[in-house]
Order: C-alpha cells, then structure tokens, then sequence
DNA sequence: CTTGACCTTCCAGTAACTGGAAACACTAGA
DNA sequence: TCTAGTGTTTCCAGTTACTGGAAGGTCAAG
C-alpha cells in the first residue's frame, strides 16, 4: 500500500503518516524500488489505534507508550489501566477547570447589558480582580 | 519599574512580559540610558488584564481585541459581549467533548480487571472501534 | 509523449511561550 | 576601588503535533 491508500484507510492525513513514520511512533515501511514508502495492514492497524488514543487526548509520547504495550502480547491489563486512569484523571481536572472558568464568564456576561453604552461588567471583571480596580 | 517588578506585580514570569512587549501586545516600553525596559502603573493594568484574559482561555489575539476594547472609552459593551459569549461558546462545546471522552474511556477502564493478565479492553476498545473490523 | 496525480525531501510556520548562552549593567560588601 | 552576584539585554533554539508549500522524481492513462 501507498502512502495515500494507508492513510485513508486510518483515516489520517497523508502528511500525518509521514510524520509518525519520521518520529518512529510508527516503524519506518519499506520502499519501493522508487522510493514510495510501502505499507502493510499491521501498519494500519498502528495508525488506526494511534488516531483513535489521539482522539483520546492522549500525547504522541502516551501513545508510544501504549503502542509498546498494545505490541506486547505479554503486558499486564494493570499497566494498560494505569496509564488509562491518570489520562481519565487529566480529564476529569480539565472538566472541573472548564467548568469554574465557565461559571465565572457566564456571570460576567450575563450582567452585561450589551448595548451602545460603553460600561461593561466582562471588561471590569477581567481587570479588576488583581489591579484594575482604579481606573 | 523595571521588567522583574513589573512581572511581580502583574503575576507574570519576566520572559512572558518581554514577549508580549516584542509581539506589540502591549505597548514597547520606555529604556532606560543602558537600555532597561521602564514600565509603568498602566503597563501593570494592562498585563494584569491580559494574564486574567488568558487565564480565561481568551487567545493573545483576542487579548489583542479585548485590550483594544478596554482601551477605548467609547466602545459599546456590545462589542465586549460579543466576543466574551462567543468564549463561552467555544467553553461549552470543549465540556461536551471532553465529557464524552471522559465517559467513553471511563466505560473501558472499568472494564479492566487490571491485573496481571493481558486481556485488557481499554486496549481492545482504542483499537477495534473504526477500521480494525470493516471501515 | 504528455498530462496529471502521486510521491519524495526539505524548509518554514503555527501558538505561546520557555530555556539558555554571551555579554553588559547595577549594587553591596571588603 | 575592586569584585562578586544578581539583573537585564539580545538572539537563537526548542517545545507539541502537525501543516503548508516548493522543487523535483514516478507512474498510469490516453
């Protein structure tokens, strides 16, 4: 398989396939007598599972990491799960994060009236907290 | 003040308020005859507002916008809201995302044993789910 | 043989900084 | 006054994970 046919068929951007392939997260494929990179379906399936943990929110080194894994027929499902719970952890504090900054900003532009008039509590609330307060 | 006073004050690190004075986000500041950087009370406002911008997920262009907006003592608190909600906009949808995320790979870590077993779903599941079987 | 799609490498740019080197400036103490 | 130590300057490079583009080689069809 060529590079375009690979990467349609792991949903990824031609560019993106050369790229993990440049990196090594993907083993470097084998040439054509031309030079054209030369897939095959193990390769896929590596790419598809690296597209899917990166859909994930996983990192390019996670994924190293879990591709080594998902590679060792004798790993443990416990180092799977340990790496798959701090990641559900990093979500969880981003969840919370989001959440704060939302509240926050939904008050302030809730009491906005957003007319012509040029007093406004988001431009207030963002400068006042620490130093804005007299200007 | 000089750039490690102004950083203080405004809660930034000295190489963030260098940066955002070479980018024009806020305007270049005064030298002294060595060629210190001379800030004032409003370079404090202004970072002050743009560190608090930021924090709220604002992009440094936006920054660039609302700095602008906060500058101009006629501008319509309309002009303000717009781009605040259009933040909260873009808050919202990042939750539904990550909420799916997380309940997505919340559902395959507690489908693993985590033991010292190899069967692991978590694995399983990033893998299988679009091109591994007919995609 | 030519056209056009596909492939190659390499360079540069993105966002928003961050780290580090080399050199100059300032301040306090001996 | 000299010196040590810290602060500041500029410039270059690296970070993350790609993405875009140029210049040029390859392949299949007509």
């Amino acid at each position: 398989m060529n590079i375009s046919a690979v990467a349609g068929a792991a949903g990824l951007p031609v560019k993106t396939v050369r790229y993990y392939s440049d990196i090594g997260l993907v083993p470097a494929p084998a040439r054509s007598a031309s030079g054209y990179r030369s897939y095959d379906d193990a390769a896929v399936r590596k790419l598809v599972f690296v597209r899917r943990a990166r859909e994930f929110g996983f990192s390019v080194e996670e994924c190293r990491e879990l591709l080594g894994l998902y590679e060792d027929r004798y790993r443990s499902s416990a180092d799977v799960k340990r790496i798959a719970t701090r990641r559900l952890d990093e979500i969880a504090e981003k969840q919370r994060e989001l959440q704060s900054l939302h509240d926050e900003l939904a008050h302030l532009v809730e009491a906005c009236r957003g007319d012509h008039r040029p007093d406004c509590p988001i431009i207030d609330g963002l400068g006042a907290r620490h130093a804005l307060a007299s200007e």
